[in-house]
DNA sequence: TTATCAATCTCGCAA
DNA sequence: TTGCGAGGTTGATAA
C-alpha cells in the first residue's frame, strides 16, 4: 500500500497522480496497481517476463522510484511517495482454474447429439473450414442437405453475421448447395433472433444440462 | 493472504482447488482472488454491485466461509481455510487513469497525409457522417471519385464488415456513388484480408512511424 | 511460434 | 438500460 505516481509508456502512455493504491509484485515479476474500486482490471500493470529496478532518489519527499520494464522495452514506472504498509508472502504454484460450460463444450456436446437439432441428422465435421474460418458444426438433415451451424453460448447479432458469411461462402459451392443455416446457443437475443430469422436462419435454443445429462457422464469434467 | 478453495456459480462454473491466494476486497465489494503469477486476470472473481456474507462455520479446518453475491445471483463461494495475513487500508477515491492511445494518431496522421493512399486523393472530411455512423475518412480520388476509408490499429473481419455497411449506405447517395472503400491497418488479419478483397474493398497495411515521421513534429502528441 | 477466437471479458460512449 | 466498438485486451487452442 503506498502513496505512488505511476506512468506507462508503451503500446500507449497514461499517468496516474499521486494518490494511495495497492501495488501487487506476483513471482514471476509482474507488477499491478490497483486502486479501491473499479472490478479485476488494474489500472495500470506490467504483465510477465518484465524485470523490476528499485532505486532510491534523493528527491524532496519521494522514497523510491521503480522502473518496471518488459522485453518489447515497454516501461510501467513507479514513484513511491510514501509506503504505508508493505506485507511479503510465498504463495507456491496454484493448481489452478478449472471451467465448465463454456462454448467449446457446448460444441462437443451437440457434436455427439446432432439429432437434438433433427431426427435422422448426422455430423459432417466440427470445425468445417471455409476461407473465412471454420463452421461449428456442418451437418446434413434426414434429406442429405447441407446444414451449417453456428454455436455460441450467448446467442448475439456478431453470431448472426458470422453465421450469414459463412452461408454466403457455402452456397456458392455447388457440392454443398443449398445449405441452411442453424444458430444455437444457450441464450439467444431478440434482436439477434429477429435478424437470423429475417435471413432464414433457425435458432435454437440449447439446453446444457440436458445435452450434458444425455452424455456419458464419464466425460464431465466434475 | 489465506489458504481458501473458491467456487463461482453464475454464467459458468468454475472451480479452484484448496491453496494459498490473495483475498482482494474493494471499497465497491467487489472481490479478486490472485494467484502469485499470471498476468493482472485474476483466477476467481466478483464485480460490483455485490454482497458478501461471511459465516463462521464448525466444520473441520475451515475458518470462515464467504458467499459473495451479485444481482443476477451469480455466487462466488470462498471456503477459507486459514487466514496467513489480513491487512486493511482506506484508499479513498482515485484521481484515475489519462490514457492517449495510438488508434486516434492513425486517422488524424492519415487525414494529414491522404495522398499516402494515392497521388491527387484529397480529404473531404473526418468523421464523415452517415445514418448508421461516421466513416473515418471520406475522400476524392485524383478522378474526383469518393472514397471511403475505414481506420484500423489490427485490421479483422468486423472492420470489413462496419466498411461494408457504410459503402452499401453511401452507394445509395446519387451525388456520392459510386463509392469506393478502402480498409487501412497497421495489420490486415488474413481473413479480414479475403473477405475485403471478395467484396472488392482494398486493403492497405499503415506504417505508423512513418506516417508520423513525414507528419509535423509540432503537432504529435508526445 | 503464430494465428485465431472466446471471454464470468472490461471499459467507455452514445442513443 | 442497451448496444456498439475498442482494448497496453487476456487466455486457450490449433496450425
Amino acid at each position: 500500500m503506498a502513496r505512488c505516481r505511476v506512468d506507462y509508456v508503451g503500446r500507449l502512455t497514461a499517468h496516474l497522480p499521486e494518490a494511495t493504491r495497492v501495488i501487487m509484485v506476483k513471482a514471476d515479476g509482474s507488477v499491478l496497481i490497483h486502486s479501491d474500486g473499479g472490478s479485476y482490471k488494474p489500472l495500470n500493470w506490467m504483465s510477465p517476463p518484465c524485470t523490476t529496478r528499485i532505486s532510491e532518489p534523493d528527491e524532496e519527499g519521494i522514497q523510491q522510484a521503480w522502473v518496471v520494464e518488459n522485453r518489447a522495452g515497454e516501461q510501467l514506472q513507479i514513484t513511491v511517495h510514501e509506503v504505508l504498509h508493505d506485507s511479503d508472502h510465498d504463495l507456491g504454484v496454484d493448481p489452478g482454474l478449472m471451467k465448465d460450460g463454456v462454448e467449446a463444450h457446448l460444441q462437443k456436446l451437440l457434436a455427439e447429439q446432432v439429432e437434438v437439432l433433427g431426427a435422422g441428422w448426422r455430423l459432417v465435421r466440427r470445425e468445417f473450414p471455409t476461407a473465412i474460418g471454420p463452421v461449428d458444426l456442418m451437418c446434413r438433415d434426414a434429406d442429405g442437405l447441407a446444414v451449417a451451424v453456428e454455436i455460441k453460448r450467448r446467442g448475439e447479432i456478431d453470431g448472426v453475421e458470422q453465421l450469414t458469411r459463412y452461408l454466403e461462402l457455402l452456397n456458392r459451392d455447388p457440392l454443398l448447395a443449398p445449405v441452411r443455416g442453424i444458430f444455437a446457443a444457450q441464450e439467444i437475443k431478440p434482436q439477434a433472433r429477429v435478424l437470423a430469422e429475417d435471413r432464414g436462419i433457425e435458432c435454437v435454443v440449447l439446453d446444457y444440462d440436458a445435452l450434458r445429462g444425455v452424455d456419458d457422464p464419464e466425460s464431465r469434467l466434475f
